[in-house]
Parts: structure tokens; sequence; C-alpha cells
RNA sequence: GGGCAUGUGGCCUAGCCAGGAUAUGGCGACAGCCUCCUAAGCUGUAAGCCGGGGGUUCGAAUCCCCCCAUGCCCGCCA
């Protein structure tokens, strides 16, 4: 089904590559390709680094590699050492346009690969509900999960529940101590958010008593030595806040594939055979009792004095027993997990386990300048952010629309309010860090979610408006008609989008389709300013095709940040 | 103190890994554009020693070194 032209931008990349690099006889992995500016060409290649091969100065080495070129569906023109690459226009115009229409929301997809990854990503503790800080996990993992299987994947996402850790530890303590009268309002109806106080105030108690830190600990050994009653209490009420969390997750089209629960790393064994393994293989040591791996400061505890697990070492478990279900793994992890993650990689590297995880690891997001904690009760919790971008945008539709019912607008303003949030976040690169702005966050202009979700209304509201059949623009029109200016930039920019999947795939950067997306939304206002549609006497097929292939893909990129794409805003 | 990141116009940000042609764009500011497919849009103007200093190179926002600032980590927590 998918040909070697599948799509015409990667086929004229390769073409280039394989032909530049025959000239030079060098092989073409080692040939770069710049993307310059729209107006200097598809491609462009810088020829100084050739010229000491070629015994010339570099834009007569230019002159002699454009000479000996001959491409298959496009040209090359010299400007002084560099040589400008330029796709035939209707070879593309025909690709793109009929893959659009053709491949419908399957137009971008590459070629399946027959790789399964598993991608882990939110893996919060459930304590209490998310709060942005946290959110920003799941919008990355989320996004760069539905990337790859864009890229050909068969993706698996991950949730890893520490049900029976501190925090939940903490949680039952309170649940079990302390009364519904002794704790602050809740500020949401909503089972996550009910549960943190009682978090919250153990937390508190826990600090001024130690007796308590006691029982907590006494808690967890009990469930250690194979106490169901207290295994049972903390499992009831990890599930009851993963539900609040799950909820919150699923306004923001979030969901996991499969939840992995620590106790049953623990409960089956693999946790122990884990630690015998690493024993026998002498890749661990002890210090009074306990195990860890590593040497003097950068060592890992993997066990207490006392034998019981910690949370190292059940890591390890879940990423072997993750490593036999796929052929690759991906961890988005916040950067508090560096070293971990350095453990994780070397331990299961010395253990010879195969695949090792790549990690995608992001900053945190700060809010009035400090770090967000669930403890403290310092933070704006995800639902809160939801709900306020859901009325920011209704007071937008609102301001807008009279003739839409109350329903409709409220169904709007939740496709705008929840991709405004996404969008806001997955904009930005991993790594950097982030302060959390109401401003920002709720931003619904220029570069976010409801830019390119009015270019995709636009052009669904044109589709709407002509009475014809859409299928007969595949046959009727000329695509070979499209030849203005802003007709032109529209399609490359539509072209791109395989690409853009490619390399944000290649280079685990799911920002880049944030970029994208607003370029392309860009192109399509410009297009629709200067061009009628239903109007044009000519080219009415044509640019109703155009219109339809750029709904296609300004809908398609939505779908990999996970954004809903309105017909009507 | 050590390790790992980040630093781009008033604010936010792309480009950095694989060095090249006048450094992306947004917000805000200012000036314009709705008898015409939704103005959540479009056009234009002002605003930058790409944190600072060295180095490598024909060429550095990009690579190397030093420094400064900020964040994260340095627990028998996770």
């Amino acid at each position: 089904m998918w040909g070697r032209d599948m799509y015409a931008i990667l086929e004229f990349e390769n073409d280039i590559k394989s032909r530049v690099a025959s000239v030079l006889d060098i092989d073409q992995n080692d040939i770069q390709l710049d993307i310059p500016g729209e107006d200097r060409g598809d491609y462009a290649l810088p020829c100084f680094s050739f010229s000491k091969a070629l015994k010339m100065n570099p834009p007569d080495a230019a002159s002699y590699i454009a000479s000996q070129l001959e491409l298959e569906h496009g040209d090359v023109e010299r400007t002084g050492p560099y040589l400008n690459f330029n796709i035939h226009e209707k070879y593309l115009a025909k690709n793109t346009i009929h893959g659009c229409l053709e491949k419908g929301d399957r137009y971008g997809e590459l070629p399946a690969k027959k790789r399964k990854i598993i991608i882990e990503h939110t893996s919060a503790n459930p304590n209490g509900p998310l709060h942005v800080g946290r959110a920003r996990n799941p919008i990355i993992g989320d996004t760069i999960s539905r990337i790859y299987s864009k890229a050909g994947y068969h993706v698996e996402t991950q949730f890893y529940v520490d049900d029976i850790g501190r925090q939940v530890a903490i949680l039952t303590w309170g649940t079990k101590n302390l009364q519904e009268s002794e704790l602050p309002e809740y500020g949401l109806d909503k089972i996550d958010h009910k549960l943190v106080r009682y978090y919250q105030k153990a937390n508190q108690r826990m600090e001024e008593d130690g007796g308590v830190l006691e029982d907590i600990q006494g808690m967890m050994r009990d469930i250690e030595m194979g106490n169901k009653d207290i295994l049972n209490e903390f499992s009831t009420n990890s599930e009851r806040v993963m539900e609040g969390i799950r909820r919150s997750l699923e306004r923001l089209n979030i969901s996991h594939d499969v939840y992995k629960t620590e106790s049953s790393l623990i409960l089956d064994g693999s946790v122990s055979s884990v630690m015998q393994r690493m024993e026998e293989l002498r890749i661990c040591d002890r210090d009074e009792g306990a195990l860890y791996f590593g040497e003097g400061d950068d060592r890992t505890f993997l066990t207490r004095g006392s034998g019981s697990s910690l949370y190292p070492l059940r890591d390890i478990a879940y990423h072997i027993w993750k490593s036999e279900r796929c052929d690759e793994m991906l961890d988005v992890l916040g950067e508090d997990h560096k070293v971990h993650g350095a453990f994780l990689t070397s331990a299961l590297s010395e253990l010879g386990v195969k695949p090792v995880p790549r990690i995608i690891f992001h900053s945190f997001v700060s809010f009035q300048g400090e770090r967000m904690s669930t403890r403290k009760g310092s933070y704006v919790t995800l639902d809160d952010i939801m709900n306020m971008a859901h009325e920011k945008a209704k007071e937008e539709v609102l301001a807008r629309r009279d003739d839409l019912t109350m329903e409709d607008m409220e169904r709007i303003a939740e496709i705008v309010g929840m991709g405004a949030v996404r969008y806001n976040i997955i904009r930005v690169q991993p790594e950097k860090p982030m302060d959390f702005k109401w401003e920002e966050a709720l931003n619904l202009q220029g570069n976010s979610a409801p830019f390119v979700q009015y270019a995709h209304a636009r052009a669904s509201g044109i589709m709407e408006r002509w009475d014809g059949d859409q299928k007969e623009l595949l046959t009727k029109a000329d695509t070979d008609k499209l030849t203005e200016e802003g007709e032109i930039k529209l399609i490359k920019k539509l072209a791109a989008y395989p690409r853009e999947i490619r390399d944000a795939a290649l280079s685990n950067a799911p920002h880049m389709m944030a970029n994208y997306a607003y370029q392309l939304a860009a192109r399509f206002n410009q297009f629709y300013r200067d061009y009628p549609v239903l109007k044009a006497e000519e080219k009415m097929m044509e640019r109703l095709a155009l219109v339809r292939s750029s709904k296609v893909v300004l809908s398609n990129v939505l779908w990999t940040m996970g954004i809903t794409a309105p017909d009507s805003m």
C-alpha cells in the first residue's frame, strides 16, 4: 500500500541526497540538507565542506555539483556557495492534494515499522489531584505517543501506579485516623480533591508527632509482610484517587492503555527475583544489610536494612516487565529523576536487559516563582486551570456568536479551552523551565490552540457551504491550476507535514507539532484572506480541494496534540 | 561544594544535537484593514552586543573552555 513515492517531499529529499552522494562519492547519510526560509527553496546545501575534496572554491564546488545533478522532480540552482533545491510545484501540488483527499485522517502517517514501543508517562503518586506542574508530563507523554503512532509504531501507553509507597501510606493513615470535621472545606466536589485533604493533614500531623511517622512506617512494614487488610486499604485509596486523576486526564483526551501497579510486582515475586539476579551477578553490595548498586557517592539503595524493597529496585522490576513486552521503551520523567534515570539505564544494561529505555526529561512548572507541592497545598490544580480555560473560552464564544444554542456554546468552549491548556504546555521544549501564568495559560490569541482551531473552523465553514460531493474533488480538481503564490505556499506547508511527523518522532520533540500547526494555520489564514473560494470563477474546484486538504492536515496535526478540531467556533 | 539542565527584543518562544546566506514567530505597544467564504483573523512600524569572556574555524546563537544567573538532584523518600 505504501509506495516509495508515498510523500513527494520525502521522496524529493531522498533523491537529492542520493544523487549528491553519488556525485561526491560519499555516504548519503553524511549529507545534511538545510531547510531554508520559504523564499530560498525547499532544501539547501552549503558547499563549503565539499570544496576541499573537490579542490575548488566553494562557489565552484557548488556549480560543479549542480552541473552533475539531474533531479527527478525538481530543479537545482546555485547562489554563491549554496545550492538551492526546488521541487516542481505542479508535481508537489498533485501529490499533496491527492494524498490529503485520499488518505484523510491517515495523511501524514509513515509506513508501519512493525515495532512496539511502550511509552510510560504521568505515573504520578496517587495522593491527590494533578496540579499544573504535574500536568506537563501527561501532555508531553500523550503527544509524543500520538506522534509515534503516526510515525508507524505500535504504541502502548502505561501509567505506573505507586499504590504501596509512602505517599499512599500517608494518605491511608489520614483516612484511617482523621475525621472529616477536622479538615478544611474541599475546593472541588471530586474524589481526588476530597482525599488530598487527608493526605495534607496527615503530613502536617506527621511533622508534629513522631508517633504518626512510626504508625506509617509500621503500615508499610505490614504490607511487606503480607498483611492483606492494609494492602486493601492502600489499594482502595490509590484507586479512588486514580479515578479522579483519570477523569481529569480524560478531559484532555489523555488515557493510558495499561495501569501497572507497584504492588503487583511485589506480589508476583518479580521484585525479589530481580534482587536475586542482581546478587548472583554481583552487581550490588550490602551495607548493614541494605542492598545497594554503584559506588561511593553514586550508590543507590535497592532495599532497606530490613530487606524490604525500595523504589529503584521496584522500578527495575517494572522496566524488565515492560522490556519483555515491547521492542522499545520511552519514559517521560520530571528532571528530578535524572539521577534515577542514569541509575536505571546502567543497572538494566548490567542485567543485560534490552531494550534500555530512552527518557524524555522535562523541567518543572513553577507557580509564582515556587515549585508546586501537593504536600504543602501550594499549587494550581489541573482541574482548576481546565475550568478557568472553559469559562474564558465561553466568554469569547458568547461575545462572538448569537446564533448558537447554549449547548453548542458549551461544547465549543470545552473544545477551545482544553485545546488552549494543552497547546500552551506543549509549545515549549520539554527541557525549558516554565513559570505558570494565568494570562499565558488562558491565552486564546496568536500562537495558541484557538488560532489553529479557528483556521480549521474556517475551512470547515467553506466546505459546509458548498453543496457538491466532496468525493468529486479528487477527479474534478485540476491541481495544475493552483499556481498563485499563496496557493503554492499553502501547498508546501501541507506537503511538509509527514516530514514534521518523522522529525518530531526522531528527536522526541513534541513541541515541533505546535510550531508546525501554527505556521500551517497562518498560511491558511493568508490564503483565506487573498483568494475567494466559493466565488472563484475559474478555480473553484481546485481551491475547494486545497481547502479540504488544509482541513485534513489541520485536523491531523491537532490530533497529534490531542486537541479537537471544531467545525465551528 | 559536586553533578545535570536552562539563559535569545519589555514578556514568552523557534533555531542549538548533525556550525553556514539578512536570528523564527507570538504577547504587549503603535499605525492600519470587516457593503466580500466567521476580525479568536490579516497588513505594517518600533524593539536583539542570541547571559558575559576567551578559544576552534574561511564562518559560531549553534562546537570547546572559563565565569555569572536560575532551576533540579546529591535520603535505607519516590
